[in-house]
DNA sequence: AATCAAGTTGCGCGGCGTGCAAACTTGCAC
DNA sequence: GTGCAAGTTTGCACGCCGCGCAACTTGATT
């Protein structure tokens, strides 16, 4: 019975899994800082030279969740329809990251990392390397119109802008509601990412409190 | 006869001179990461231990020139009147930053910087604190105002945008020039920035190509 | 000149990141 | 199964990093 990894790939999948989940728990349990790539590799029962195999670094192993993150988000996007004008994709794509299941991981990373500017480094990382995916997958679209031309201003002025909207409300939320995953408050990020794609839209022209301080008004 | 700095800071002030054009040197001369802090001070002619009395790291000396530049373009901006819109404020800000004086010193940082993914990181975090700075701004500046109530999502995905709309415009800009600095280059630099805060004001509501596909075809 | 604060320096230590070669594991063919 | 090739893990060693500490030098004050 053929399977469709390869012995040597789930064991791979494993030990990676089996180290991010270490440095997760060590974060918690020690604080940022507190521990050296030691203590993850002996926590996932691995040698120190063998972490290195998979991570640079501690940062890039609790990065890896992150970008595993933004990846899903990078694949709502991707599957669109090419015709939809590109904000609206965007807000599409960024609704994915309300989802419970999708968002309680890094909710919890989120306040961790907070803590501490080496790791926020890295948070910022991933951010710019999902802004580098969407300006990819955003030329492709274009591309595969007729008018040939690709403006690549736009184009990075928007990724840039999409992303830093869509940070903006997870900080936002974040301050407002911490480490809270309750309906509640995962309505409230929803409103938060699509009020600020809505500022987006009209070109930032009111700065008036929107929708969200109403909603959060009758909650 | 008292000097406006005392001697001691005069010193210091020389020191961490010294240092960042040392990094700066031996960036140039060996490219990033062939040289190790050692160097740094030798070349600056102090001891290893007193580098790391100034900065953290290497890529924390070479970002302070960075951080010089964005801190020149954010004192204009808090010089703008309050009564100004946002945009236009952060428009002439970043115009500032297409003055050749102050360009100069970061326009080879950029490129020297960019073959680095250790060195972008820091240029990253850079821009991050610039965002924050400018976030402060202009949080004073709605504060200033009666209407008492500061939007916090408006505040962020306005300051996050404009930010990531000048960085669109420096990369296009330098992907497109590379370090050349003459007054064409300059010009493109300036035209491409009045761009991206166009689409950014329009609400990227059109993607096709603005006026700097013109200039570009002029020169 | 005496004194004290501010700044520099050498030393030592634990941690990081990596090349290397020796083990060990897996996949595959016979 | 046996054996072999390719892929993985591991220990070792090395140079570099970042910082605490204690001695030392320099600048300001009186």
């Amino acid at each position: 019975m053929p399977e469709l990894l390869s012995r040597r790939e789930l064991n791979k999948a494993a030990t990676r899994q089996a180290i991010t989940d270490a440095a997760l728990t060590l974060l918690r349990g020690k604080g940022p800082g507190n521990f050296t790539v030691e203590d993850i590799a002996e926590t996932a029962g691995i040698s120190r030279r063998t972490f290195f195999n998979y991570f640079g670094s501690t940062e890039a192993a609790l990065a890896s969740m992150t970008h595993g993150f933004l990846d899903t988000a990078l694949q709502q996007f991707r599957q669109r329809p090419a015709d939809e004008p590109i904000l609206e994709s965007a807000r599409a794509a960024l609704m994915q990251l309300a989802d419970p299941m999708t968002v309680a991981p890094l909710a919890e990373l989120f306040t961790l990392t907070h803590e501490s500017a080496q790791l926020s480094r890295s948070e910022l990382e991933a951010w710019d390397h999902c802004t580098e995916q969407i300006i990819s997958a955003a030329r492709e679209r274009f591309a595969a119109t007729p008018g040939a031309a690709v403006d690549e201003l736009y184009l990075r002025s928007l990724a840039g802008s999409v992303i830093s909207c869509g940070k903006a409300a997870m900080d936002v939320w974040f301050a407002r509601c911490g480490a809270d995953l309750s309906p509640e408050s995962l309505a409230i990020l929803r409103q938060l990412l699509i009020d600020a794609m809505g500022h987006l839209g009209t070109g930032f022209s009111s700065p008036a409190p929107t929708s969200t301080t109403l909603l959060k008004e009758r909650l």
